[in-house]
DNA sequence: TGAAATAGAACAATCGATTGTCCTAAAGTA
DNA sequence: TACTTTAGGACAATCGATTGTTCTATTTCA
C-alpha cells in the first residue's frame, strides 16, 4: 500500500518558508498588499503553496468565519427526475458561486425532512433550499423564525413569510383541466397526490375551479389517491375502474402518480385515449415515446432550481424580505387526448 | 421580522449551569460516569441541553476531531434517474449511520470532476463515493496514492487499487448481444458511450465478444457514438439511417443513448421492433408503456449505492484492500425484439 | 544626528468542541 | 491525628485558518 500523504496545512506551508501562518494566509487571501508584505515574500509564499498543492481547510475556516460556502438541500426524493433536475441545477448554481452542496433525501416523510432540517443547521450551512413533504408546516414555522436562511422550492406554505418559488400550480391544473373539457371532457378522474400538502391543494384547486366556470358538477368520488408515488397513482385507478365509476379522462397530479395510471389502465387493456383520455403533471423525456404519446404539464423545474439559489443569495445580500415567485406551466400537447361527443360525457 | 435565535453552544449551556464546557461536554458525550459527574449534575445538563435544544456545532467538532461525518458523492448528472438512484440509496445508507452527503454533479465534465474532488478533499470528508466521468484517470490515481478513502461505483479503473462496485458489463452487454443473435439478428449496430471509458470499453468488448462467439464478423461501421447522452444516441442513429448502413437491431448503451434513439427512430417513421430491434442499457419504470415496450439490461443500482457505503465504512474500520464488486445485470425482456428469419440479415 | 515614518512580518486571540491532566475538598484508613 | 483515597470538576491545549494589534529594523527628513 501506498504511504498516505497528509494534508498540507497553513502552519506547514509557512514553516518550509520560515515565515508565520499569519502571513502566508494574508498572501494566499490577496491581501499582501494591504498588510505589505514584500513581493519576493508574497512570490515565495504562492510558488511554495501551489507546489504543495495546499487548499486551506474549509473545516477551520468555516469554523473561524462561521461561513461554510456550503448549502443544504432537502428533496423528498432524489431520484425522481423532477427532483433530480432541481439539484442537477441547484449545484451547477452553487458551484458558480464557490458554493457545494449538503444533500439529504427526506423520502417523502415528514420525520426524515425535520431530522435532515436539524442535521443540516448543526452543520452550520449559509442557506437551505427546501422542497418540503409538504404536508406538516410547525417546523417549517420554526426554520422561518431562526437565523436561517431558507429558500423553498417546489412547495410552499402560503402563510410563512419564506421566499420561494413554485409552479403557478392552481392556473396549470386548470388549464389542463379546461383543455379536457374542451375536448368534451365532464366527468374527469383527479389523481390527487399527497392531500393536506398545499402544493396538492392548489393542483386540486385549479381542477375545481375549470371545472366550476364551466358548469360542470364535480363529482367528489372522482377525486382519488394518498400521495405522489406511482403505487398510489396504481391503486387509484385500478379501484375507479372496479367501481365502475364512469369517467372519460385522467388527470394525474404528477409523474409518478400518472406511470401508475398506465400501470393500471395497461392492466386492464383499456386505451389510450380511445377508452381515456390522461394529462400529467411534469413531462419527462420519455413522454413523445409512450405508446400513447402523452400531453403533459411541464413545469419549469431547471429555472427552478437556479431560481431558488439566485433567491438565497439575494437574501445573503439583503434582509428585503422576498416574496413567493411563481413560474407558469406549460400545457404540452401529445396525443393522449381525445375529442369525444358531448352525448358520450 | 422576528428576532433571530443565535444558535446555542457548548460554552452558553455550561455558563447557564455554572459549570466548564467540559463537563458539559462529557456528560452529553456519554463519558459522564467515566470521569465521575455527579448523576444530580448529569441530570441537569441533560435537561438544559434538551430545553435549549442543543446540537454540537458540527464544523467546530470535526475541526478538533478531523472526523466530519459526511461522505461526499460525485455523479456526472444527478438528474439522470440512474444516478439519482444511486445518490438516493448512498444517502439513504449514509444516513442510516449518522453520515452526511457532501454532493457534486460533474456533468459528465473531467475538469469539473477534478475541481469537485478538490472541493470535497478541503472539506474533509471522512471517505468519498466516486460515479468517475470515466476517461482520465490520472486524477484517480492521485487519489489512490492520498490518505483519502474513496470507492468507486458504475465507472471503475481496472489498473488502481480503489474498492469499486460495478455492473458486469461485459456480461451484461455480451448476454443482450446473444439475445438478438439468437432471435436471428447479425447486424447489430452498437450505439456506444463515452469513447475511451472503462466502461464503454467493457460494454463494447461484451458486444464484440458476442458477435465472435457466434462467428458473425464485426462491423465496424456499426459501433457509433460518442457519449452516453441523448444527443449521441440521437445523433448517431440518424446518421447510420442517412448512411442506408444496414442494421436489423440497435445495442443502446445507456437509457439516454436509447432515448436518442427512439427520437431519431420516430422522426425517420421506422417501426419498432418490424423494421429494427432494440436493446437498451438500464431499465426504467417508463420501459414497459413505450410505444414498444423496451426490453433492457437492467443494472442493480439500488444496491450499487448500499454497497458503496457499505465498502466505505469496510475500510473505515479495516486497511484490509478490498477488490472490485461485480454486481450481475438482469436482462429485461419485453416486446422491442422481434425474431427475424436468418436470410433477412 | 535624532526623531518620525515606513516596510515587513510576527504575536496572540478567536471560532466551538474535545480531552489529557491537574486541583480541591471530603471521606476513608492506619 | 496524619496520610491516602476518592469524588467532582476545572484547566488548558488542540484542531487550522483568520485578523486586529504590535514589534523591529530601516529609511526618510529636517
Amino acid at each position: 500500500m501506498t504511504a498516505p500523504t497528509p494534508k498540507t496545512t497553513l502552519k506547514a506551508v509557512a514553516e518550509q518558508l520560515g515565515l508565520t501562518p499569519t502571513t502566508v494566509s494574508r498572501v494566499l487571501g490577496g491581501k499582501g498588499d494591504q498588510y505589505r508584505i514584500s513581493q519576493k515574500t508574497q512570490q515565495r509564499v504562492r510558488d511554495l503553496a501551489a507546489k504543495l498543492n495546499f487548499s486551506p481547510n474549509q473545516i477551520a475556516r468555516g469554523l473561524r468565519l462561521s461561513k461554510t460556502s456550503t448549502i443544504g438541500l432537502i428533496v423528498p426524493d432524489i431520484s425522481n427526475p423532477y427532483f433530480g433536475t432541481i439539484a442537477h441545477h441547484v449545484t451547477a448554481e452553487a458551484r458558480r458561486r464557490g458554493y457545494s452542496i449538503l444533500l439529504c433525501d427526506s423520502q417523502e416523510d415528514t420525520r426524515y425532512e425535520i431530522e435532515a432540517i436539524q442535521l443540516i443547521r448543526s452543520r452550520n450551512v449559509d442557506g437551505l433550499v427546501l422542497c418540503a413533504v409538504g404536508v406538516s408546516d410547525e417546523h417549517i414555522a420554526e426554520l422561518a423564525e431562526s437565523d436561517q436562511q431558507v429558500v423553498l422550492v417546489d412547495r410552499c406554505y402560503p402563510g410563512l413569510a419564506i421566499p420561494s418559488v413554485t409552479s403557478d400550480n392552481v392556473r396549470g391544473a386548470r388549464e389542463a383541466t379546461e383543455y379536457l373539457i374542451r375536448h368534451g371532457h365532464k366527468r374527469i378522474a383527479c389523481l390527487q397526490g399527497l392531500q393536506h400538502s398545499a402544493l396538492n391543494r392548489d393542483r386540486v384547486l385549479g381542477y375545481r375551479e375549470a371545472l366550476a366556470q364551466h358548469d360542470i358538477s364535480i363529482a367528489e368520488e372522482l377525486i382519488v389517491g394518498d400521495n405522489f408515488a406511482q403505487q398510489s397513482g396504481y391503486v387509484a385507478t385500478r379501484l375507479l375502474l372496479h367501481a365502475q365509476t364512469k369517467f372519460t379522462a385522467i388527470l394525474a397530479m404528477s409523474n409518478q402518480i400518472a406511470l401508475g395510471a398506465l400501470q393500471a389502465v395497461s392492466e386492464e387493456s383499456i386505451k389510450i385515449p380511445d377508452d381515456v383520455s390522461i394529462i400529467a403533471f411534469d413531462d419527462s423525456p420519455y413522454a413523445p415515446y409512450l405508446a400513447t404519446p402523452m400531453t403533459t404539464v411541464k413545469q419549469r423545474n431547471e429555472e427552478m432550481g437556479q431560481i431558488a439559489v439566485q433567491l438565497l443569495f439575494a437574501r445573503f445580500e439583503s434582509q428585503k424580505p422576498s416574496h413567493g415567485l411563481l413560474l407558469p406551466t406549460q400545457l404540452i400537447e401529445r396525443e393522449s387526448v381525445v375529442r369525444i361527443r358531448p352525448e358520450d360525457s
